[in-house]
DNA sequence: CTGACAATCACGGCGCGTAAACGTTT
DNA sequence: TAAACGTTTACGCGCCGTGATTGTCA
């Protein structure tokens, strides 16, 4: 049994997140009616639990709330959806860090910074032994065998949008033998 | 010269974003005083065009006013500070990514979506023919030479944070003839 | 009695607009 | 007259945080 403070402070949360999550349906205390104490069984503390879980995720309080309200079939779908969404979010800040990079491209400064670059990347490569044949050989791998992948990995290495067409293109159609493209 | 609505529909943007700017002082009509029709000449349009171009890297209105109204000193500083946020920011949606991917393992069926995972991202080097040796070898060279950038790729490939951890500090100490890690 | 808790209710706040309502210009 | 404009105000998102005021427990 828990009162509302020393469950927060369990958990790390603050009253007023309880208090709130109550007001939404989401953590209702089992006992302690209107005006009265709220007093949290250790299954409530449970689902605080799995709630938290949840929130780690990023998913919304409400969602939260249907996952754990319904039979567990809505689990799945429900994380897969928020999966895919992750995704779309990470795309779009990708995409927001290639236009500063190419804005910075004068400024030389931000390779010290955290980012991903194909200079990086292929002066990696050829650190550990990879010809530039085994490159190009790797494109086309992963182009026939997973192309989203291959999509995201190359924005994952800040290459501009109309360079990963000409890579995946080329990848796409190559054949042994098949003329490299030139690349900056 | 341009009305507000003519100027809004030129940059695909609503009146109101427009009137906003107005209010929060980032783009005022050169012409048009109060209660009289607002007029924005060629300069105001191409300082909306800067304000456009700004905000698709996601910096806040109050950053692109800074940098607009003071000499361009400012841009280099603020646009390395917004990079580095966008890192935070993807890497804190990475760390949810990875939780999901845990609470999901024994759904299989996260896998078709295009979440990079190191399954995946072995078999395609392997099937471009690299061997194992290859891929330890690469790692040494990549914690050596980027240790974070080797710490965000891990990432990518949406591997626990302990598994990279044991990754990374086998390699930052390998020596040639090291055993290798057991890596499930 | 006192001090630490509890209760309820309502408002604030981020960032960037969007929408409504109603009057004026062209 | 109609369309586009003007101003002002309020609202929306998601997730709480912060009081104010008053009641309760140890």
């Amino acid at each position: 049994m828990y009162t509302v403070g020393r469950l927060a402070k369990k958990f790390g949360l603050s009253r007023s997140t309880l208090l709130y999550y109550d007001r939404i349906g989401l953590l209702k205390p089992s006992q302690g009616g209107k005006g009265e104490y709220r007093h949290y069984s250790d299954k409530d503390a449970e689902r605080l639990a799995q709630i938290c879980q949840y929130r780690r995720t990023g998913l919304k309080l409400q969602d939260i709330k249907r996952i754990l309200d319904s039979p567990d079939t809505t689990l799945t779908p429900v994380l897969e959806e928020r999966l895919e969404e992750l995704n779309l979010e990470i795309e779009g800040l990708r995409e927001q860090q290639r236009i500063i990079v190419g804005l910075l491209k004068n400024s030389r400064l931000f390779e010290s910074i955290g980012v991903m670059n194909r200079a990086t990347w292929t002066s990696l490569l050829a650190a550990s032994g990879f010809s530039d044949d085994d490159m190009w050989r790797w494109h086309v791998a992963f182009e026939r065998h997973a192309p989203e992948k291959h999509h995201a990995f190359l924005r994952f290495l800040c290459i501009p949008e109309d360079e990963i067409e000409a890579l995946r293109s080329w990848a796409a159609n190559a054949e042994p033998g098949t003329e490299k493209p030139a690349m900056p």
